[in-house]
Order: C-alpha cells, then structure tokens, then sequence
DNA sequence: GCCAACGTTGGC
DNA sequence: GCCAACGTTGGC
C-alpha cells in the first residue's frame, strides 16, 4: 500500500520540533476543525507526515511519521475529535522557509498556501519529496 | 499589533 | 437553509 504523506503545523512556543525530538513521539491533540480531523483519521501507521512552525519561524523543520493511527482526543471528552501518535524522524539539515514555498512553482498548489489556517493537510509525494530534498541541501 | 481568510454560531 | 456576526488562525 502506498504510503501518504502530510503535513502538520503547530506554533514553536507552543511544541516545537526541539521538545518533540526531546519526547521522541507525541499524541498530536487540540485539533478542533471538522478538515483537520479528517485528515487525522485517514492517516495510516507508517505514513510520512512533515513538521511545520507556524507564526514564529514559517518553516518545515523536520519529518515524523504515524505510529499509532486515530484515537480518541484524551484531552477532551468530546467524541467528535481524535488524535494521533507520532514520531520524530529527522530534522531537515536546514529548514524549508514558507517563502522558499512560495518560489517553488512546483510547490504553489500546496494546501499550506491555499488554506492558510489548516493544520492537518494532505500533502502529495512530488511536494513531499521537493520539501524534504530543498530541505537537505545549502540554499 | 493589524488584518485577511475562513470556520462556527445563531437569528430569522 | 440563508446569512450576518463573531471568533480564531496565521502571515506580515
């Protein structure tokens, strides 16, 4: 089966790439948003998921991946809303800025362009495997 | 700190 | 079911 590829958001000040490779795995909570949710249970274990810095810093900074498919949120009695497990995989030798993203033409379809406050969206391989090869290289 | 985009809520 | 008001997110 083929493996997806996603990309997820949070704010640095709030759970950064640093304390997440710290803690190794997380359980990606506080989803709130009916498409972000979607997007959660239709991850698969073993999918490639890209780990964005919203507000402070607009950047890729490293890659994770699924490791325990969707569950229910425990942070919230609510049964509307889930989460997922993930791992740090490996920092980006050098973060992919939102402005480099913006340059790519073959980049300018991403869901992070067009819905700007999404936080969970699908990511297609090509854009997946653009990020991560700008992301291994000296600009 | 401002503002645009967009999701949600509630009155009708 | 429509739409205005409101709240939140996130780029700048």
């Amino acid at each position: 089966m083929p493996k997806h590829h996603w990309l997820v958001k949070q704010e640095p000040t709030k759970y950064s790439w640093d304390q997440f490779v710290k803690d190794k795995t997380t359980y990606w909570d506080g989803v709130r948003n009916y498409q972000a949710r979607n997007n959660l249970n239709a991850m698969k274990k073993g999918d490639q998921v890209l780990y964005y810095h919203s507000v402070v810093g607009t950047e890729v900074v490293g890659v994770c991946e699924v490791v325990r498919e969707s569950y229910q949120d425990p942070t919230t009695d609510d049964d509307r809303w889930v989460v997922v497990d993930l791992a740090a995989k490996k920092a980006l030798k050098r973060a992919v800025t939102l402005a480099e993203i913006k340059e790519e033409p073959a980049l300018a379809d991403m869901a992070l362009l067009r819905q700007s406050r999404l936080s969970v969206m699908p990511v297609t391989k090509p854009e997946f495997d653009r990020i991560v090869k700008l992301g291994s290289k000296a600009r």
